[in-house]
DNA sequence: TAAAAATACTCCATAGGTATTTTAT
DNA sequence: ATAAAATACCTATGGAGTATTTTTA
């Protein structure tokens, strides 16, 4: 499980689509494809249905979401609260 | 950014020195230490001072410890819900 | 049959290890 | 001088890409 995982499957979720989804993060549909798999396994549960359309959330998948979206949040908050204390007494 | 640049993180911060960090999460010392200068170049920031006993939290340091708690106690409940739903519909 | 995801295989980037140097007191 | 962190360098693992196969409808 990385952060990397995570951002692959919002995107996913919100493309219903590997292919779209891996174009908006500048990759490749295999790799992609292999981050969901990966996530899958980990979990020991399928988070999407594969359809002939592209990709479908399941319900382990719908409650997993909600997890990843807070958690890239709070990843994006702890960067920038920190960044906003960079340390101007060491002169920057 | 990674979550186990995270761990390395709260690891140090616990132990206050390198070494018994990365032998807690068994790991040797100059990867470690390369996980800490990391978090500190993406964030802009110094995270600890260095003394001659270790490692000592600065205030950013100190911002940054609650932060990655969070995240890491979400990303294991994250874990933990979606495993428990464990598709039992089929078969597992 | 067609459009999508999954796999095989290769290559390179990055993460970790050992040895060493630098820093702080 | 000493105990710690930082760096240099090497190796190996893993992640991404291309080509291909499998799956779903």
């Amino acid at each position: 499980m990385s952060i990397t995982h995570l951002q692959s499957f919002v995107a996913v979720a919100e493309e219903r689509h590997v292919g779209r989804a891996a174009r908006r993060l500048h990759l490749t549909q295999p790799p992609l494809s292999r981050h969901i798999l990966a996530l899958e396994e980990e979990l020991g549960t399928r988070l999407f249905e594969r359809t002939r359309q592209g990709m479908r959330l399941l319900p382990a998948g719908e409650v997993f979401l909600h997890h990843a979206r807070r958690i890239l949040a709070e990843v994006d908050t702890a960067v920038v609260t920190v960044r906003g204390l960079a340390t101007r007494d060491a002169g920057g």
